[in-house]
DNA sequence: GGACTGCATGGGA
DNA sequence: ATCCCATGCAGTC
């Protein structure tokens, strides 16, 4: 390499001084330098006296009055690089241009496909497009004294906690240089190398800068070959060519995807030797600023944009692997302007992180990138770190607290008490967060990026990429979906599906392979809006499908060895003589249609599919549904509240239209569909708690819904503990009817329903019976002597243990006649439930239930019942076989129809209790035979 | 019991 | 093999 590169990679280094230290004869000179009084070009041996270009540390080269004038005129590469290598010619005019050195950095750009063009061919044939690839890049102020107390002031008056030590985990620096290289400086750590504190890696850096412009001119693969070929340069080629090639390669392919990379860019040593050019230009912005400028301003000098050009991010492949690419900032200039506001700042981008479900969440931490925290946060030492403060896009300023936690010898950084902001920006789990520096306040601001926009804007990007519109990861195939609009039915929009493929495409590229949990996730509930039982909906096993089933945790899970086939959604329903029928609307006419349980229908159907009734094997027949049944067979979506009937007592619940694990109703309940709002639900259990004395089977039935309650509560996600049931299951899930629909079941009923019921029921009535009687021998007596004190101190009667549950006379009297004596019994069955009824359980394996694998309120309240419904059994067992009594006291009308209790699942705002003919109901028959 | 906190774990790059 | 980081989870308040 020859002396006029060497002296020029000296100029490129951050550490012009060090490295003059280090090498007097290299005649690297500033004007902080008194060491050398030579020019800085060492090809010249005249005595500096006048000042060049701007060197990185901001000090400017010294140099001599013939290379001063040469600089000035733009001859000075011509003059003292002619024998250089580093020569290439210009894509559009093929003028040779000099890119060896930092001298000539302001003459050329890098073209997007390769080669140079010249300053001149570039202002004239660049058109500044939206390109949210500029990189972020560090600002070199012509004026480095403001920006040095910037550096430091910025950051400890965020953290408002004095000055802040050199960061400590400048790993970016250390593990290789490349900073030095290509990352951009973060003004303190300009400071820094101002300083001289970074002496040690001096060497390291030395020999990488050494290479450096070898790699940073040849900026393609194509003209480093061309260059070989046609120009004979034999100087670029060394051993290190192989290595220098693929490396341009993955530059190449990083800036073919548009990839913003928040690393130092060449321009950014333009813009260092920019003033040098001529240093009564205005303060030369950081190009993406100029960008922005130039958007924001139009008229801006057309030389800017050339400059801007040069701003393309070159970035060697090890620098591009020190931030992962999908932190790369992909701002664009509305985003830009969104989050400036001010025309008169610069925004430059930092980095960009797609939120986790963790990060959206309510626990309000939002783990950073650890490169990114460390590159781009001010440094902290101690784990509880700094108070930052952040600027969001609408101007509001947040404060949150920066800190780390050692893990596995490396730290986790997070930002805790972002869950206002999140929620103030209205983000969620997919969603983007971009982080930003606003110059020259060094306010930090947080922009977002709804997850639809980007997918759309990323798949546009990819799509205009690839050019063929076709996704490259072959996620297509999933193809429109002929499914019509969603309506109350539960259909899915094509446009939903059709936008689930594009954005797989998108997850495919912006996350790359990275969390595939986090991708599943985004897709289902971000872009979708598909809950899970939808998603399970849509699928059918393939026609010659053999389930095999598995076992896991006593839930038997049906297995699809093959894929399975994406289905017709259907819905499920009773005939009005009981028997299980399946709904489906046809593709064309939207009527529904009545077919067969056990018919599997192609995603596309149509009443010409109608093989099972000829007569309604037309589009011209007319739907055998009454708008009335219609809407009582559709599962009612946007649920606002679930009213679950409990004799006169009518709970609500608040629902979301999410899967609920373990429900005993499984798809077809409105509460299977919801979750419930613990507000709501508490107010519920208390309503439930205001009845449950009414009996043994009416607190059966109670527990059943509030064990089911407490699945919705608990549940915020589905999880795989839910068989999946599909036609022709025999399951108790499947065989009980729709919620509000089909016949009411008579005590003596004995469907499979009513069946299953009573013998689970019974056989969970005696073995709590038999385990609590070796229990209650030696606890009963001590609970009724503290239940005798306490009822001779506090209160005679019996029933002022349910505390609130005393809000009608009817229970009351319910309480009374019916009552347990056990005072604690009344007291556990208040108690707040941790456990699920899942009616899927095996009668075998109950014993499961037993306390010990239980919570404990739960089980509590099943034996509370069990035992109550066990005397109630012997009371009435000697007095005929009747309903209980308290369901005669309590009922206020059709207690025939209720007796024993009954769950009756009303749809949204339909009072089941008065008009809802075809309410659901549970009956458990009080003369249940043990089976 | 719920919220919060800090660390541990494990999948994935 | 190593590191990152999303998330789980136990301890604490």
């Amino acid at each position: 390499m020859s002396s006029s590169s060497c002296s020029s990679l000296a100029a490129t280094s951050t550490t012009a001084t060090a490295t003059n230290n280090n090498n007097n004869t290299s005649c690297c000179s500033s004007s902080s330098t008194v060491l050398s009084r030579k020019c800085f070009n060492s090809e010249c041996t005249d005595f500096k006296s006048r000042k060049g270009w701007r060197l990185r540390s901001g000090d400017f080269a010294d140099l001599c009055d013939r290379c001063a004038s040469a600089h000035e005129e733009g001859r000075f590469c011509e003059t003292f690089h002619v024998n250089a290598s580093g020569w290439r010619g210009c894509e559009s005019c093929g003028k040779r241009v000099h890119c060896g050195c930092i001298v000539s950095l302001q003459a050329f750009t890098l073209l997007d496909a390769g080669g140079i063009a010249c300053m001149a061919c570039a202002r004239k044939s660049f058109v500044l497009t939206s390109n949210p690839a500029w990189p972020p890049l560090f600002y070199h102020s012509p004026f480095p004294e403001r920006l040095k107390d910037l550096s430091v002031k910025s950051w400890s008056q965020l953290a408002g906690s004095g000055p802040v030590p050199w960061r400590q985990a400048p790993s970016l620096f250390n593990s290789s240089a490349t900073q030095s290289e290509l990352q951009p400086r973060m003004p303190y750590e300009v400071d820094r190398l101002n300083a001289g504190e970074r002496f040690s890696a001096l060497s390291l850096e030395k020999r990488k800068l050494e290479d450096f412009p070898e790699r940073f001119i040849n900026g393609s693969p194509r003209n480093h070959l061309q260059d070989i070929v046609e120009n004979g340069n034999a100087g670029i080629i060394d051993d290190e060519q192989p290595q220098m090639l693929s490396s341009l390669r993955e530059d190449i392919s990083a800036q073919q995807f548009g990839i913003t990379i928040p690393y130092a860019s060449p321009s950014e040593l333009k813009d260092q030797i920019e003033g040098s050019v001529n240093p009564l230009l205005p303060a030369p912005l950081p190009p993406f600023a100029k960008r922005f400028h130039g958007t924001l301003h139009k008229g801006v000098d057309s030389s800017v944009d050339g400059q801007i050009r040069n701003g393309r991010p070159r970035i060697d492949a090890r620098g591009k692997s020190q931030l992962l690419p999908r932190y790369w900032p992909r701002f664009t200039d509305e985003e830009l302007q969104q989050i400036s506001g001010n025309p008169n700042s610069v925004i430059k981008p930092l980095f960009e992180k797609m939120l986790s479900a963790s990060d959206a969440g309510r626990i309000g931490r939002l783990v950073l990138p650890k490169k990114c925290a460390e590159a781009y946060f001010p440094p902290i030492s101690q784990p509880e770190g700094l108070p930052l403060r952040v600027q969001d896009s609408k101007g509001k300023e947040w404060i949150f607290q920066f800190r780390f936690w050692p893990n596995n010898n490396s730290r986790m950084y997070v930002l805790e008490g972002v869950t206002p902001c999140i929620q103030n920006m209205q983000l969620q789990a997919g969603d983007i967060v971009t982080f930003s520096r606003l110059e020259p306040e060094g306010k930090l601001v947080m922009g977002f990026r709804k997850a639809s926009s980007a997918s759309l804007s990323d798949q546009d990007n990819e799509t205009s990429q690839t050019g063929d519109g076709v996704s490259a990861n072959g996620d297509a195939e999933l193809g429109p979906s002929p499914w019509s609009k969603v309506d109350k039915s539960g259909y899915i929009a094509k446009e939903v599906l059709e936008a689930k493929s594009s954005i797989k495409k998108r997850k495919s590229s912006t996350l790359g392979s990275k969390s595939k949990r986090l991708r599943i996730e985004n897709e289902d509930m971000i872009e979708l809006k598909l809950t899970w039982e939808e998603a399970q909906g849509l699928l059918r096993p393939a026609p010659d499908h053999v389930p095999s089933i598995v076992v896991i945790e006593g839930f038997e899970f049906e297995e699809y060895e093959d894929a399975p086939v994406l289905g017709k959604p259907t819905i499920f329903a009773m005939d009005n003589v009981g028997h299980k029928i399946q709904w489906v609307q046809c593709e064309d006419c939207l009527k529904w249609r009545k077919l067969p349980l056990n018919v599997l229908l192609p995603s596309k159907w149509t009443c010409s599919g109608n093989t099972w009734d000829s007569e309604r094997s037309s589009c011209s027949a007319a739907q055998d549904l009454t708008p009335e049944q219609l809407e009582n067979l559709l599962p009612s979506r946007n649920l606002d509240a679930v009213y679950v009937y409990f004799n006169d007592f009518k709970m609500e619940f608040l629902v979301q239209n999410v899967m609920i694990p373990n429900c005993p109703f499984c798809t077809w309940c409105y509460v299977c569909e919801s979750t419930v709002t613990s507000k709501r639900l508490k107010a519920a259990k208390k309503d439930i708690d205001n009845v449950e004395a009414l009996g043994g089977l009416d607190t059966l039935a109670n527990l059943a819904i509030l064990g089911e309650g407490e699945t919705l509560l608990a549940s915020s996600q589905a999880t795989t503990k839910h068989p999946r049931h599909r036609p022709g299951c025999s399951c108790i899930v499947c065989i009980q009817p729709p919620s509000g629909k089909g016949p009411k079941h008579k005590q003596t009923c004995t469907c499979n329903v009513c069946q299953t019921v009573k013998r689970r029921f019974k056989t969970l009535m005696m073995k709590r019976e038999k385990k609590q009687s070796e229990k209650e021998a030696e606890t009963t007596r001590k609970q009724q002597e503290s239940s005798a004190e306490k009822l001779l101190d506090d209160d005679p009667s019996p029933s002022s243990n349910a505390g609130s549950a005393s809000g009608s006379p009817n229970k009351k009297k319910a309480v009374s006649e019916v009552s347990d004596d056990d005072p604690n019994r009344m007291k556990s069955s208040t108690s707040p439930f941790k456990g699920q009824i899942d009616l899927n359980i095996q009668p075998e394996r109950e014993d499961e239930f037993s306390p010990g694998s239980d919570s404990g309120g739960m089980m509590r309240m099943l034996q509370d019942a069990s035992e109550r419904y066990l005397r109630m059994q012997r009371f009435l067992s000697s007095d005929g076989d009747s309903i209980p009594a308290s369901n005669h006291s309590v009922s206020s009308g059709g207690a025939d129809e209720k007796a024993g209790g009954g769950i009756m699942l009303g749809g949204s705002h339909q009072d089941a209790s008065e008009d809802h003919p075809s309410a659901f109901s549970i009956i458990t028959s009080a003369s249940t035979p043990a089976t």
